[in-house]
DNA sequence: TTCCCGATTTACT
DNA sequence: GTAAATCGGGAAA
């Protein structure tokens, strides 16, 4: 992995422990992924990453957002009951991929949506597949636009995030000043559950979604 | 088996 | 502003 630097290999050297999503607190865990380095090798085998800059968190059975509300178990969302530090990838509109973090123990299916990145390392490859020539928020803000950015499919699904395909690293991590706080973006189905507090991002960073419909 | 709709994005009128 | 792309989950028939 030549000519990306220290932090990349510091990054891919040191991933979040297993314990880092163990807590039972899936709203603490998306706000501290806020700022830390995603590296994914795509299904080309390239890698690519970048700074966390948005997520959401989907908190477990009683909320009627998630996929596993009432510990409703399916094909698709299996991954979501596993133990905490794994990958949740589903297809979305029938053609956008969706990255999720799982958390929380074994049969407690949390998991927090990546919602957008802050490019840095494979900028090529990620403009590449997104089909874009130079870097805007339109490269990696956005959930599908992270999955097309850096190759994820559901040949992830399932993957441990300590790597060898994705890692999580606190290594090289940007420093985040300010956390904003919404609603989820595209939810409406959950009805008042909709409404709940559950989006963060890193303020005044520019790679972040902004929704096409806002709601609130 | 049929049908509706979704944790989205893009390209139109 | 609105619609199309595209496919798997889950409820209904």
């Amino acid at each position: 992995m030549e000519g990306r630097g220290r932090c990349f290999t510091a990054a891919l050297k040191n991933p979040l422990p297993q314990s880092f999503y163990l807590k039972d607190d899936t709203i603490a865990i998306a706000k501290s992924l806020l700022g830390k380095v995603l590296l994914v090798r795509g299904e080309d085998g390239i890698w690519a990453g970048g700074w966390i800059t948005e997520v959401e968190a989907y908190n477990g059975a009683q909320d009627k957002a998630c996929h596993a509300y009432g510990y409703k178990r399916t094909q698709r969302n299996q991954a979501m009951f596993k133990r905490g530090g794994c990958a949740y990838v589903y297809l979305c509109y029938g053609m956008y991929y969706m990255l999720n973090v799982v958390t929380n123990e074994v049969d407690e299916p949390h998991a927090i949506l990546i919602r957008a990145i802050e490019p840095c390392w494979g900028i090529e490859a990620m403009m590449q597949r997104r089909k874009q020539k130079k870097v805007s928020p339109q490269l990696t803000a956005g959930p599908g636009r992270v999955t097309q950015a850096l190759g994820i499919t559901k040949q992830h699904n399932e993957a441990p995030l300590w790597g060898p395909d994705i890692v999580i690293s606190a290594k090289g991590a940007l420093k985040v000043e300010e956390v904003v706080t919404t609603p989820r973006i595209g939810v409406h189905y959950a009805k008042e559950d909709a409404l709940l507090p559950y989006r963060f991002y890193i303020k005044n960073n520019a790679f972040v979604s902004k929704p096409l419909y806002p709601k609130y």
